[in-house]
DNA sequence: GTGTGATACATCGTAGCACGAAGTATATCA
DNA sequence: TGATATACTTCGTGCTACGATGTATCACAC
C-alpha cells in the first residue's frame, strides 16, 4: 500500500492493536501485518508520538530475560479512535467523489 | 480533518476531478471543496508531482484577459484512479481492524 | 561452542509532502 | 479608489515513514 495513504490510517491502527489489551512494539507489528505493513523504526516513532500525545502510557517488563515495553491506551487514546469514526465519513464522501460516473455534472 | 488523512487521497482526487472535463487549478479547488479542501500553494504542488509524472497534459488558454491553465487526464492518470480501488479494498479491512470489537481475541 | 534466526528495542539521516505566507496580475463592483 | 474574486507562482518550514545500523538475549541445530 502507498505510503500517503498509510499515513492517516497508522496511528489509529497502532491505538486499535492496544485497544482491547496491553501490547508491546514486537507483537502489535505482527497484529498489523495483515492489514498494514509497518517497520520497527516506524512504530517505536508512532508509539513515542503517542506516549508525547498522551494516548498511551508505557511499563517495561522483563520476559524471559528481555526487556518488553506494554503500551496501554488511555482515555484520551480511545477518543482519537471514535473521533476516527467521524473521519471515516468524510472518506467515505470523498470515495463517491473519486468512483462517481459523470451522469450529471454540470 | 487531519492532514495525514488527507495525503493518500489528494492525489487521486485532485485526478478524479478532472477526469470527466478538463479543469483548471481555481476550479478544482472549488469542485474539491465539499469533500476536501486544499490551498492552492498544495494544489499546484500537486498538479506539478502528476504532471511530471506523466498523469495529466497541461495547455494554457486565454480567458477574460486572464490566463487559465487547463489540465488534462492521460491513461497513465485514469489507471491511477483504477488503481486506487484495490487500495480501497485494503482501506476497508483496515477500518474493520480499527473499529472491532473485542468478542473474540486470540 | 558456534552460528543462525527470532525476539525486542533504539537512533540517525533522508526524502516526500502539505501548508502558510507572500507575491503578481486582471476584472468587477461599490 | 479600494475591496473582492479570479488565477497562478515561489519559498521556507515542519511533520513523518523509512532504511540502515546497532545492541542484546534466547532457542535450536550442527
Amino acid at each position: 500500500m502507498d505510503i500517503q495513504l498509510k499515513r492517516g490510517l497508522l496511528d489509529v491502527c497502532v491505538l486499535a492493536s492496544i485497544k482491547n489489551e496491553d501490547s508491546y512494539g514486537y507483537k502489535i507489528i505482527k497484529d498489523m501485518k495483515p492489514y498494514l505493513e509497518l517497520s520497527e523504526s516506524t512504530l517505536y516513532t508512532i508509539l513515542k508520538r503517542l506516549e508525547a500525545a498522551n494516548m498511551l502510557t508505557v511499563r517495561s517488563i522483563e520476559h524471559e530475560g528481555r526487556l518488553r515495553k506494554y503500551y496501554h491506551i488511555t482515555d484520551e487514546g480511545l477518543n482519537r479512535i471514535r473521533e476516527f469514526k467521524y473521519d471515516w465519513e468524510e472518506i467515505l464522501a470523498i470515495h463517491q467523489f473519486i468512483t462517481r460516473e459523470d451522469s450529471e455534472n454540470e
